[in-house]
DNA sequence: GCTTCCTTTCCCGTTCATCGGGAATGTGCG
DNA sequence: CGCACATTCCCGATGAACGGGAAAGGAAGC
């Protein structure tokens, strides 16, 4: 039981279909659809009639179809979430404000970090991470404190867990990931260098509950050269606002 | 046909059951969804059960049930409005930093003001828009650059239709629509004192495509004494800075 | 402890909506 | 004009969704 890779109810369908969207493909014919989520031609059609009725799609002024606005407002008014991207925002804000860079704010989810907001400067270079995109744990430093001020059972799953490199400078020895996670517990911050991308330094510090658990982690991106003292006040000074906000709304 | 106030296939109970949740219920027992949705128990259970199973649902700690992060991550990654809201985001930034009070990026959806985006400052009064909220075209500065600088026949079918107030100072005279939005065409902004509510003062201007049609509307919200010079130059400076990120990114 | 109320799970026969093959129509391109 | 593709329409078979009902699990109160 709990299969997840197959599964062939009505709302499993409907994930594969949601699914075949990707950031670099928006938009799509309803055959395009059909052949990726592996539905004949006339159940594809069905299909996504009813998703755009739904208001789940949308068709484009060409006959292409989109992710609705609909799905994004009812995931987003009502997530839970969101209330800890709006309590960080202001905190964020003043972060990007002094550290030109990228601020980013990532939780836990299903074992990977998740990120929920991203601010970029115009001129800071481009990075892998985005909005609604995933990093494993051990291979960003978003992860790293989400990991080691979390919850110590998942800590030991990811480092018996096969540890994936982002890059050539991810840890992927369990050995030294432990003695960096004690690191981050020590220091209270992570300061990952090349762990994502070669070329840039994160740096991120926890949001904690009142248990002193990791909530959420905020997070900059540097290159390599660029000094981490400013940002890492700011970050620590941002996680703290954020912690004395999310205490106001509870 | 094209029926939308009814509907029973499993895609629209679907989006039913999605509807039961809101801003102020974000986590509700299984069996309160199926009241709510107007289902029987037992299926209300079943649903729910595949929700949760496709990850479009998330179960609490507690046996309440929230909407899902992985719902927000299919609405959020392949979304063409979150390229917008990316591209609008440093400049609203930079606009909050100087005017401190609530800056906003809405879009049109589907006849009314979809709030994508919204800045707010702690000291900042509240006020009713929320992000993922809806407002009447009518009713708000945003909404009435959209019109404004939008569809001719959208005006003409909001012109026609009942002008809801929200406030007692929300026009709901066709004519003094009518010329309001003329007002806004030749200024460039739309000033909207007291629409939404009462004691503030909405401030909005277009963010326009190539061929001058509004793709959005930067505002920002303020109480009814403050000067708005400074707050309209930086919201045209803003919206200026979005068109040419957009014009990058297409 | 017992009772009450509510949620949740399980079972199971009925039925009706889903499924998908296939043909017809629409659309765009060279 | 012909080709390749997407889309719409039709329709019969089938099996999965449906929901009533019973029973189990839990929380609160007396």
């Amino acid at each position: 039981m709990a299969n997840s890779t197959s599964g062939d109810s009505v709302t499993s369908r409907l994930v594969r279909v949601l699914e075949t969207f990707t950031p670099t493909r928006t938009a799509q014919t309803a055959a395009e659809i059909g052949r990726r989520a592996g539905l004949p031609s006339s159940t594809a059609h069905r299909i996504v009639g009813e998703l755009v009725d739904a208001g789940l799609l949308e068709r484009d002024d060409d006959r292409r179809v989109r992710v609705g606005m609909r799905l994004w407002e009812l995931a987003t008014r009502s997530s839970h979430a969101l209330r800890l991207r709006q309590a960080a925002l202001p905190a964020m804000e003043r972060v990007q404000a002094r550290v030109r860079e990228h601020t980013q704010l990532a939780i836990l989810e299903q074992g990977e970090a998740l990120f929920l907001e991203r601010l970029s400067d115009p001129e800071a270079g481009a990075n892998i991470t985005r909005v609604a995109g995933r990093l494993p744990l051990h291979a960003c430093s978003s992860g790293l404190v989400l990991l080691a001020f979390g919850d110590r059972a998942l800590q030991e799953s990811v480092l018996a867990g096969p540890l994936r490199p982002l890059s050539r400078r991810t840890p992927t020895d369990p050995a030294v990931l432990r003695r960096k996670l004690d690191e981050v517990r020590t220091l209270g911050h992570a300061l990952a260098r090349g762990y994502v991308e070669e070329v840039s330094t994160g740096l991120a510090v926890p949001v904690r509950d009142e248990g002193g658990r990791a909530v959420a982690a905020l997070s900059v991106v540097l290159p390599h050269d660029s000094p981490t003292e400013l940002a890492l006040a700011e970050l620590r000074r941002a996680a703290r606002s954020t912690e004395r906000a999310l205490a106001h709304v509870r």
